[in-house]
DNA sequence: ACATATCTTGTACTTTAGTACAAGAGGGCT
DNA sequence: AGCCCTCTTGTACTAAAGTACAAGATATGT
């Protein structure tokens, strides 16, 4: 009786789209290793067969996916690198743009689905250090390389622990490590 | 022609342990959401019927491998903090056991799989903390409390970011930021 | 208008994988 | 010896999932 569904209009970029940012929440339900070209597409709400269409393999989606979550991650830093361009008190404002990070439990579990991965796939290493050396390099010249490298490792461990614990993560606490690594 | 392979000589034990190391294994090589059945059994050398007889689910099966990973984790943080408690210098010695515990790239991976699936599923949150909680509480002692607990996340961070880029820790850099943590 | 390349959609095929289970094989107990 | 409980092993069943592809729709250029 129903027939096929109406077609809906070519929008090839549109659809790229909503598979990458389809991608992005399934990964954050169900770890990179666990999703599947049909949970993608039943989230992005397209027939299974679009996932192949324009990805010529589910490791090309799932990739494409956590590129696109990195490259929001990206535009994320160059805001905080104005943050703290303009802050009187930088490690309390680093602290403050970690915590709102956090906030968005799914994205940060993303994130960090992406380093493990990447730490057995060395493909998806150059997406992983958008992050790592990103956060770092912001750091650079308000504190120097070293103390840059540290404060960024003290972040990345307090941020999986959160995740890992499920716990908050304490913005004065933070802070005031963050100082303690600053010169 | 050739019938079936000679019977193992019975040993429930020696079964369940083999499993549990072979999940290890394997979880180290393709991470916790790409384990199954059949990768843990030839990687034990036992057949498949062997990790549902033992074990009624999946789940179960890694996470008893899980476990076991945690259990000599576990011994390894008590030998640490003996360690750590002849030292003269504390933050020298933590950063060179840190990095002998990054030595083997594989256990370690097979951590921070653990952490991150614990970020999705609370029944691993228990295990995770096994480390987390750990180094925390061993470091107390020497640093208090607000410290162990910064120390411990800068390790975390740093740990983490050496194998998604696949780099190595420089041991006195690392010392150098254990350092300026502690009061 | 018509031809053609591109996109949309549904479905089918094949492999992989979770789980169940039957048929023995030991080993201990009476 | 005979019985029975437990373990070992192989295989079978079913569901999930990767991938291919056919059929139709739409736009674009001539």
């Amino acid at each position: 009786m129903t027939g096929r569904r109406p077609q809906r209009p070519r929008d090839p970029e549109a659809r790229r789209a909503a598979l990458a940012a389809a991608v992005v929440e399934v990964v954050a339900e169900v770890g990179i290793g666990r999703t599947t070209h049909r949970a993608v597409a039943a989230r992005a709400g397209l027939p299974l067969g679009t996932t192949t269409y324009y990805f010529p393999t589910l490791d090309d989606l799932v990739a494409t996916g956590l590129a696109h979550a990195t490259e929001a991650l990206r535009a994320e830093l160059d805001a905080w690198s104005a943050r703290l361009g303009t802050a009187t008190d930088p490690a309390a404002t680093l602290a403050g743009l970690v915590v709102g990070y956090l906030a968005d439990r799914r994205r940060a579990r993303v994130e960090y689905e992406l380093y493990v991965a990447a730490a057995r796939n060395p493909a998806l290493r150059p997406l992983a250090e958008t992050w790592l050396h990103g956060l770092r390099d912001l750091l650079i010249p308000h504190t120097g390389a070293t103390a840059a490298r540290d404060v960024a490792a003290l972040v990345d461990g307090a941020v999986l622990q959160a995740l890992a614990t499920d716990t908050k993560l304490n913005r004065a606490d933070l802070a005031a490590a963050i100082r303690r690594l600053t010169p």
